[in-house]
DNA sequence: TTGTACGCGTTATCAA
DNA sequence: TTGATAACGCGTACAA
């Protein structure tokens, strides 16, 4: 059935001529089938689904013709009478940054595990177009929403919206900083908790902590993570050591600046994640070439691109974002498949133990 | 309309109890509007889509409480009935390589703004993998394909029996070796051409080719213009200068352990990318450091990480993926809404010319 | 063993 | 100005 089905195929296209663009046929149909057998759409249906009740001479006069002619079933309209779309939908910040590639790809396999489709759209940090993408999914009435949060959403409606309109939303790797809402996210403070006590062990006294945006709670749970590791080493917590910054690189520049501008600079840094690490080993670099091998970084994130730096973050914290992305999609499907979601049901966490990977 | 909304929404939903999850309502529709205000679906459709025979008052009305209820239309419903589902699938090897989700960024630009929506799918290189995913997204009933084929595939019978079925296929990035299908692709030749003839200029005489796989034309394509550039200056070309890798560490490692091994290594290297420029130099650095600064490398693609470097290409051919993604998705969206695709249609290819891009 | 009828949510057409 | 009806592709309960 290679080459002469094809042609086929372009002649039974030419037959049905519909002038308008939009009407134009789009595949082979059971009714298609149907017509040309002389049978019931319903025969041929039952045929193709293998139904008992069709007889075996029948079922493979269909079959025939379906191959000949190419049909493909079409899950839309299938899904269609079910009222249920089996496509989840999945918003992240930002695709050029490997974490969310990662946890992407473990999300798609679960659901493609489950016959679901994934439509993936980043909201580029801009919560007005988070709210878009939203909305959109909605009105293509996904079955489910992944998030992760741009960093400066503070309005929650609309994901409210969302969870009360019978639509399950599941937050990971940021959850919002509103109670109340289903998440699947790192053990973020022990994770911090790790890194800056590796620091300690090296050696440091003076650990300074890139803090991540004000606007995000993992950001404050890190910094817990950072404090607590300072009190059990009797290390005196001082928030002249803790600066902030929006993940971009002026930020982190400006912080270093400030930071080395110190009577006694930090010998060590831990960083909201290992990005910011870079950024900030990139300013020493430029600014203070002295420092670079005196300075130590430990941060979230083990991307696959520090394996090829010279200078790099001594350790950092593995965050499974490929697990956390199944354990996202898992969570979903199953809130998905839930009995009665209108049913007060306790809200769901997860969370991902980090491990610490110390580098070379 | 917050809170109380919301509850009303609930008690809704509670109203019409169906016991089956699957046949749960979803949502509010056309005919729950109407059949509150006691008139006809078809006006509620009417007023919500401003159609000027309905009248002032009545489509107030019917505004107000589809509003009230939180009416989202059924974008699937609608698209069941326009017999197209305004989705493209996008098809490609990695979501880490960078290349790709920048080519991807672009394509959902331009998809957006025609209310196109994207499903993205990654074949991880496998060429068994990616036929399920054609058929899954033909399944599906995407309105159209966009396709950066595995490194493998050999047979393309796939996409032409898609494209026979009346669905555009556009080929990105990766172009097959099979004439005859539509593409957008980057000047290869030419970018080779440049890279090459940079590290001629920069004084090299013996100049490797770390190709791509043989599997691939580009790889061809690529050795083409180096070949161009060696001749133009008058440089011999060597066959044993040229070595083919499949983009695992592993052959490239072992590549450059065959080109080191030579009397007369070579003193620069162009290679099919950058990713394989990495694992060269990453090479280097464990075998041969003392010849890290002595052999420069070029090569295809200006990765955002190479920033963070401190041994990189000295050039890199800048291959706007970004722009390969947008054209690409273009020409896919011409392809879909021209008319009559039944009939013979030139077959379209697009060139997106790279840049050199010289580093530090 | 096969066919008929219906419904999913929406829109377009035609009738009232 | 509004309403009734058909149609899109499929599955299924029920009738023949």
């Amino acid at each position: 059935m290679q080459g002469g089905t094809f042609l086929f195929q372009l002649r039974y296209f030419c037959m049905n001529n519909r002038q308008n663009k939009f009407q134009m046929k789009r595949g082979v149909t059971l009714k298609d089938i149907a017509q040309k057998l002389n049978m019931s759409v319903s025969t041929v249906s039952k045929s193709l689904s293998n139904d008992p009740s069709i007889s075996p001479p029948t079922k493979a006069r269909v079959k025939k013709l379906a191959d000949e002619w190419n049909y493909i079933p079409n899950e839309a309209a299938r899904h269609f009478k079910l009222n249920r779309t089996y496509t989840i939908g999945l918003i992240i910040p930002n695709l050029m940054d490997q974490y969310y590639a990662l946890a992407i790809n473990g999300a798609e396999k679960v659901a493609g595990q489950h016959q679901y489709n994934v439509i993936i759209s980043q909201s580029h940090e801009d919560p007005e177009r988070e709210d878009k993408i939203v909305d959109l999914m909605l009105r293509n009435r996904v079955d489910g929403l992944l998030v992760a949060i741009s960093k400066n959403r503070e309005d929650m409606s609309v994901f409210k919206k969302t969870t009360y309109t019978g639509i399950p939303v599941i937050f990971f790797a940021r959850p919002p900083k509103e109670d109340g809402f289903d998440a699947v996210i790192s053990d973020n403070e022990h994770g911090a908790f790790k890194a800056t006590e590796f620091l300690i062990k090296k050696g440091h006294k003076r650990i300074g902590h890139i803090m991540g945006p004000e606007s995000m709670s993992v950001s404050y749970t890190r910094m817990e993570g950072y404090r607590r590791a300072l009190d059990k080493y009797k290390l005196p917590y001082n928030s002249a050591l803790v600066k902030s910054v929006d993940f971009t690189q002026e930020a982190t520049f400006s912080a270093m600046r400030r930071f080395m501008k110190m009577v006694t600079p930090p010998t060590a840094f831990f960083a909201f994640k290992n990005y910011i690490a870079l950024d900030a080993i990139e300013y020493l670099k430029r600014k203070h070439p002295a420092m670079l091998r005196k300075i130590d970084f430990a941060g979230f994130g083990n991307l696959p691109l520090l394996q090829y730096l010279d200078h790099k973050p001594v350790a950092s914290i593995e965050e499974s974002s490929y697990e956390m992305g199944e354990e996202a999609a898992r969570l979903l499907l199953r809130t998905i498949h839930e009995e009665a979601p209108e049913e007060g049901r306790p809200v769901q966490h997860i969370q991902i133990s980090c491990r610490l990977l110390a580098h070379k």
